[in-house]
RNA sequence: GGCGCGGUGGCGGAGAGGCUACGCAGCGGAUUGCAAAUCCGUGUACACCAGUUCGAAUCUGGUCCGCGCCUCCA
């Protein structure tokens, strides 16, 4: 069985064929750092984790590299910036290190390179100097724009051609634009604003630009994947097809993979809305096991209404595979689970095949299976018992235990039950088996 | 208006012409001093209307509804 990822560009199923397969690229969009991080934007992060996994699992680990980007400067952190009176790189620091926080506790790996918009200045530059050489750029009132009319195929990523993009569209268009779909590369900074100096004046990148530039730089310029939020095919991901493509003559991404919307009632999660939840609340509330299995029980192409009761049953799928599994050593990664992801990244369809291992004769597979996928990577006891900070302590449980047992041998069970009732009101949950009484934290 | 995605049981969610996943919740039972946990059993589904077919959730046409993108977006 191969990999089958269905492609953006050709509307299809398609086998995933490596250019080389001992150097893979995959290049996800990263986060503009100017606040904490949503849990729809955490979708493509985990989707797209287990693509790596999946690959690094097929191809080496040594042999596939990850790259994902943030942004940190951009208008949204300058306002973000002004707001707390601070400068953009403090702002820009401080959500940056939050995101990489948030990730990791939901069991992301890391990327092999984080670049950053400021850190590639060079490179955009260089790539405007020769878009603008090869005539597919211009210089207007300080700005550097793509002419989109100079190239031929643009829209083909969205199913747009560049005419259908304006009709009903709902833009002002820009007196110093040779054409409406002409997007900006470069715009100039007022004195107030912070800006970089360069060949076409001080000022600061467009959106569209680092993504390009970083991927040239730290993948090549044909990379075999290049995946992100469906929101952004267009325009983000056409312009960068447009820039990389004719600055490079060379197709820009072989394979482009998308991941679905998180919804909350029915409406987009996003920040403009002010429909969110952050990963970082959730965190509060749910371990990031929880949260990332809660984002693989649909495929990720799929839309999915979020809500915290989606969390709590995947926690409780969890809490049944911890048990099975406690004093279990992982065995090899079942091929069910390989071939359930090979297909499109079906995570449903994987999380299927794990279940039919949750039984004690295949708990040593289902513990590897689920390790692979991210999952059950604690201890069966720092999962149940691990302390939040106000709460009961464990040798405070075991004593009332001790106690609790002395009264049940003596037959003395109301005062048993009152100890169970206490530790309970206080969260704490007792399981009475033939080996001795056991405990764990509730949900 | 243009481009695209989708509607599956109480809920979540795969599948894609005949074998009706899987999980949560529910119900019945076992076990337990009583619980918890576990185990066994169990019901309910393919938005609507036509058509193709021996046979349609699955294919075709239409209808209705929901969602995304159309220069802030994961």
């Amino acid at each position: 069985m191969t990999l089958v990822l269905q492609n953006t560009l050709t509307r299809k199923k398609q086998e995933f064929e490596p250019i080389d397969p001992k150097n893979i690229g995959i290049y996800v969009c990263g986060p503009t750092v100017y606040d904490y991080a949503h849990i729809g934007n955490a979708r493509p992060v985990v989707a797209f984790d287990m693509l790596y996994r999946l690959l690094r699992h097929s191809y080496g680990a040594e042999h596939v590299k990850l790259v994902a980007n943030i942004t940190d400067i951009d208008d949204k952190i300058m306002k973000r910036a002004a707001e707390e009176n601070k400068d953009i790189s403090e702002v820009a620091d401080y959500f940056s290190q939050s995101y990489s926080e948030d990730m990791a506790a939901l069991l992301a790996l890391p990327p092999d390179a984080t670049p950053k918009a400021t850190e590639t200045l060079p490179e955009m530059f260089a790539m405007m100097e020769t878009l603008i050489e090869k005539g597919h750029a211009y210089e207007a009132e300080g700005h550097v724009l793509f002419h989109v009319p100079s190239m031929k195929n643009y829209g083909r990523l969205s199913g747009n051609s560049s005419d259908e993009i304006l009709a009903g569209a709902r833009i002002e268009v820009a007196p110093y634009k040779k054409d409406p779909a002409d997007f900006v590369l470069w715009k100039p900074s007022s004195d107030d604003q912070p800006g970089w100096d360069g060949p076409y004046g001080r000022g600061r990148p467009g959106w569209h630009l680092e993504c390009s530039c970083m991927i040239a730089k730290h993948l090549g310029k044909t990379i075999d994947i290049h995946a992100g939020g469906l929101d952004l095919v267009f325009p983000h991901h056409e312009n960068e097809i447009a820039q990389s493509e004719c600055a490079h003559g060379v197709p820009f991404a072989r394979y482009w993979i998308h991941n679905g919307m998180l919804q909350m009632t029915g409406e987009k999660m996003s920040k403009s809305e002010g429909n969110i939840e952050t990963v970082r609340d959730l965190l509060k509330s749910f371990p990031g096991e929880a949260l990332r299995l809660t984002l693989l029980s649909a495929h990720y192409r799929q839309p999915l209404d979020f809500n915290r009761a989606l969390v709590a049953e995947q926690k409780r799928r969890l809490d049944r595979w911890y048990r099975l599994t406690a004093e279990v050593e992982a065995a090899e990664v079942p091929e069910t689970l390989i071939t359930a992801l090979e297909d499109d990244l079906n995570t449903p369809k994987a999380l299927a095949a794990l279940e039919a291992l949750a039984k004690p004769e295949t708990a040593a597979e289902l513990k590897a299976g689920a390790n692979f996928m991210g999952l059950l990577t604690a201890s069966a006891a720092g999962w149940f018992q691990s302390a939040g900070s106000d709460e009961i302590f464990a040798d405070e449980v075991e004593k009332l235990i001790a106690e609790r047992i002395e009264a049940r041998k003596s037959g003395d069970f109301s005062k048993a039950d009152d100890i169970r009732d206490n530790l309970t009101s206080q969260g704490i949950i007792l399981e009475d088996s033939a080996t001795g009484t056991g405990w764990r934290r509730a949900d």
